[in-house]
DNA sequence: TTTAATTAAAAAATCGATTTAGCAATATAA
DNA sequence: TTATATTGCTAAATCGATTTTTTAATTAAA
């Protein structure tokens, strides 16, 4: 590492003045310490001059504050959340906050270790999407009044802001479209897990077959597997099931899986099966035909954790009542639910 | 941010030891600085029990080290990037790193911007993908000794190690390809930056052409543009240009952009137009008609790149000879580059 | 027996900032 | 004229580590 040119204490050596002082006018209360303008014309001019630039540990060691802020999801490589780092990069470093991310894989093993990580590293807030059974463990963040958001997904325990979709309603109407346009053998797919996203869509998807006097049809991928083995999983679903007309997928990797799927079975879409995938992609809106997709506001999410972040860091009040906020979906009608 | 329990100075208080000997026992000095077995075992077991983890910050201030990598890419949501983040992020983590990542869009001003938090808060190591006539802006890394990695483009002036593919030949391949196939006005999709990805895999275009006394076609779509404008482009270009047979788009979101327009063309794969891209994705996979793709190996790419940054760092010797790092890319043959 | 070397641990300096407490010098009030 | 405020600035403590320098107590060598 390249060594810093200039201390706060070259500054003051060199203009014959004490580090108090030049402190007193970096931080801008030369005003309220009484120091004379002359003075802090010079020492302005000449930190500007050198370049100075204040050494980050020396600060965060002094404050308490890193200025930095930890993103912990799923995996940085599905696009949902790598869309979602985006926006939020954006917003944090117009606030002056550095992002450290992390991939959590749904491991909870995994995310304990990046909590600790986060942890000693001070971070000024956290965003995460929690594996189930994480509430132990962030708990004592809460208690501590760490700033914190959960994404995607909340746990239930947990007096935590956090940002999710209406996932059950989303899911009730999905299914509703699909029943509105004639589908009756309606299938849910969904991950082994105990995520609560994928709990509340199922659970959407089960009042809205039962509201239509249905038959709920639900069906689990193992979550541990990879691309090529889920692919076979839903295979061996669509075959073992023959009934099923039409299918709601619970997550995007499903659904472009779940394609995948269909395209070796050789099925027409939506002659054989119809679709509607949560989640919106190129894939889902370029497709021949294009499936029909459970949109999930990707902006809107991000913005709100991370503006509800700055606001938590921002207000060290304590009169923070912590609250989940609900975003609404759009169902995109495509081909793929049209019988 | 919750204060810190212990720090080494109250393991120190509590033992009623100096926080030297707490130091050097921590630092696994103990046999170097002949500390009795007994004291260590004592102090270590303290340690284990208190749950004391060092302020980081304080470290790295002592040290000059800071454990952080900076990872610079052009967008964060793009698949490619996306998926180098996640692998680097696994081996960064497993040797001790955390990274910071941002987002250029290929802007030399944020790149600048970037550039100068990734050194004020000093890193240990850069990873960069560069914007064209970002050099002036990191010699002074080089010239620093700086541990530096360039990644998917290089800058031709700069003596440093860079991770890309072999983009001329990858481009003439694929542009034979198309050829013995039996297509002959093939155009070549490119954006309108000087990246060297992008003028290398020009360039390989060319020659594959010239060599088959084909006249090269280059279109360029316009850079900043949004999604929508870069399709309604890309349809100008196809509705001006009738006579092109086939397509060789120069990067994952052109072909993406370039289905799109083919598809509100209503133009047919392979038939009307023959497509092969630049990076795979699902939609290429499992499009239908696939898409013949040349797909860029991501996963070594990033391992490639981490690896070698770290030997960077370990060796803190100037005898590196800095060098580029080539690596190849698979032609995909699908359906949409068989006449 | 005195000197030198070794062992075991601690004191103090340092990294680069922020912040509390305080000190002269001048101005104002009593 | 003396007491009190105000102005303008600085010394020193602090954050939590690492590392150089010292010290004190033994042991070995002369």
């Amino acid at each position: 590492m390249k060594k810093q040119k200039f201390s706060i204490k070259d500054i003051a050596t060199s203009l014959n003045i004490s580090k108090t002082t030049v402190s007193f006018i970096l931080n801008g209360k030369a005003k309220e310490k009484r120091i004379s303008q002359p003075l802090v014309d010079k020492v302005l001019k000449f930190v500007e001059e050198v370049g100075y630039t204040p050494n980050q540990f020396a600060q965060s060691l002094r404050t308490g504050k890193t200025k930095i802020l930890g993103l912990m999801v799923e995996d940085i490589s599905n696009p949902f959340f790598a869309q979602i780092a985006r926006n939020i990069e954006d917003r944090a470093y117009e606030a002056g906050y550095k992002i450290i991310y992390c991939s959590t894989e749904n491991d909870k093993e995994k995310s304990k270790e990046f909590l600790q990580m986060f942890q000693r590293l001070g971070v000024d807030g956290y965003i995460i999407t929690p594996t189930p059974e994480l509430e132990e463990d962030i708990r004592p963040l809460v208690d501590s009044k760490a700033n914190l958001i959960l994404l995607d997904r909340n746990l239930n325990s947990l007096e935590t802001d956090y940002v999710m979709v209406n996932n059950a309603e989303s899911a009730y109407e999905g299914t509703k479209h699909l029943i509105r346009n004639g589908f009756r053998k309606i299938s849910f797919i969904t991950i082994s897990s105990n995520q609560t996203q994928m709990t509340e869509r199922k659970r959407g998807y089960e009042e809205a077959m039962n509201d239509h006097a249905l038959q709920p049809l639900v069906h689990e991928v193992s979550f541990k597997k990879n691309y090529t083995d889920s692919v076979a999983e839903l295979k061996a679903i669509l075959n073992t099931a023959p009934e099923i007309d039409a299918i709601l997928f619970g997550a995007n990797y499903l659904g472009v899986a779940g394609l995948e799927a269909i395209s070796e079975l050789n099925m027409k879409i939506p002659e054989d099966l119809g679709v509607v995938s949560f989640d919106d992609n190129d894939l889902f809106r370029i497709n021949k035909p294009s499936i029909t997709a459970i949109a999930q506001p990707i902006e809107q999410i991000s913005e709100t954790a991370i503006n509800r972040l700055i606001d938590q860091i921002n207000s060290d009040q304590q009169d923070k009542n912590k609250n989940g906020l609900f975003l609404s979906t759009t169902l995109i009608p495509r081909e793929s639910s049209q019988k």
